[in-house]
DNA sequence: TTGCGTCGTAAATCATAGAG
DNA sequence: GCTCTATGATTTACGACGCA
């Protein structure tokens, strides 16, 4: 059922926006406590010290890595957010 | 309380298709640059404006079009003729 | 040179609008 | 109405680049 084969014709201009990084790790979606306990963190601050970002690694089963990443996501999202409330209108 | 805002901050996953009229404008404009489909933060803002929809909405439309797009070209080449041929009169007009 | 910041994106996944 | 699938939105994970 799965066979992704995909002849790139060379008449095909669209040949070259192929980035895809093999070595990248899959993206696998957190769990629901995992991201209760990240949003809990991130309303106590939006930015994580040293220590913190160990402790809630360690409690959450993450990576440091991850838990930094996911921070550094969610004040963009935090971001996109405020945009688009100011520029849209409201209802309710 | 907490049910309602609940409700009311997942509304945003509340959604309707785009216009036919937008789906050809974003169509048009991915086809014609079919070797390089990343407009530009300008070119995105005029996109949204025609489309009236937002530059987060362009920016969406762009990711999920240029992934399914790659993912299966084959499913899309009748759409790639059809837009290939259509830019072709704008321009020769 | 290390290291965390933002910005834009890929790719997978989610949620459901809509077509059969 | 009730599946499915197409489609718009959101979620992980990086690369590229900035600043201290």
């Amino acid at each position: 059922k799965e066979e992704k084969q995909q002849q790139l014709d060379p008449n095909n201009p669209a040949a070259n926006w192929i980035h895809a990084r093999s070595t990248r790790k899959k993206r696998c979606p957190y769990t629901k406590y995992q991201t209760l306990e990240l949003e809990k963190e991130f309303l106590f601050n939006m930015y994580l010290t040293r220590d913190r970002r160990y402790e809630v690694a360690r409690i959450l089963s993450l990576t440091e890595r991850q838990v930094k990443i996911w921070f550094q996501n969610r004040r963009m999202k935090m971001k996109k957010m405020n945009r688009e409330r100011s520029g849209g209108r409201e209802q309710l | 309380v907490m049910i309602l805002r609940s409700r009311f901050l997942d509304a945003r996953r509340k959604r309707r298709n785009f216009s036919k009229q937008a789906t050809e404008i974003l169509n048009e404009y991915f086809y014609s640059h079919l070797s390089n489909p990343y407009p530009s933060e300008e070119a995105k803002e005029e996109l949204a404006k025609k489309c009236s929809i937002t530059v987060s909405q362009v920016s969406n439309w762009f990711g999920n079009k240029r992934i399914r797009y790659k993912k299966n070209i084959g499913k899309f080449q009748e759409e790639a003729n059809l837009y290939a041929a259509k830019t072709a009169v704008n321009a020769a007009q």
